[in-house]
DNA sequence: TCTCGTTGTATCGCGTGAGGATATAGCCCA
DNA sequence: TGGGCTATATCCTCACGCGATACAACGAGA
């Protein structure tokens, strides 16, 4: 499927332009970020935790998120979690991507896609 | 094991749905497709030669085209070319797709990623 | 305190697919 | 008749989604 290249500007896979999404407006955790996608998508798209941690791991790695060493008060909080939030690099690919969602959906509408053909 | 099976409906990356758009209202070329989707995306996806055919043969595979036995007139055809149409399954794709980025618009619109953020 | 289901992170291996490089050939014009 | 464009096609590599798998910490109940 997708998009290529730790340094290209290419269209995003739908699975990292929702995690960018989800963790948009707040840091959260791998495991919450798998249900914040689900619950968004109304069930449509379940990240399996091998797609996450490697989106993760790539993601990292071209410094569109990071850790987060914040930790939530401590009689809620869960050892094993590790917080990650968005970076201004990750912001800037969520906007360009979401100029490119806007532009097919622009297409879309021009086709006259939505709408019922019969045949 | 599920071999991203050949009827997956599954989303589609962006090549093959610029070339079902492409094809949406007339039969087309591999090369004619390349100019096609070039000139729709304003040069934003330029498809390479290996990339279209790639996506050719598998979009032949799974009955989204078919090949065209049509020529156009014969002072103006070039033996070289194969023509290419949608198929009922393929529009079907199309459409498919088309509500999921519908659907991703409306995810954007929602959280404000098209418009300026401060800091 | 042991046990068990759930939460949470992580890696391996496979299959698919995008795209650069490359090959080949027909087209058209000077 | 040589050169650049059009046109199709395959090879190779690498990225990536995802099932399978592993393992640790958590919490609640027996």
């Amino acid at each position: 499927m997708s998009p290529k290249a730790l340094t290209s500007d290419g269209p995003l896979s739908p699975q990292v332009f929702h995690i960018l999404i989800s963790l948009y407006d707040n840091e959260l955790h791998g495991y919450g970020i798998i249900q914040r996608v689900a619950a968004r998508t109304d069930g449509a798209m379940r990240l399996s935790a091998s797609t996450l941690y490697g989106a993760i791991k790539r993601m990292l790695r071209n410094g569109m998120i990071e850790e987060s060493d914040e930790r939530p008060a401590p009689d809620q909080d869960d050892q094993r979690r590790r917080y990650y939030r968005i970076t201004p690099a990750g912001r800037d690919a969520a906007k360009t991507e979401s100029r490119r969602i806007a532009e097919l959906a622009r297409v879309v509408a021009e086709q006259g896609l939505l709408v019922e053909h019969e045949g």
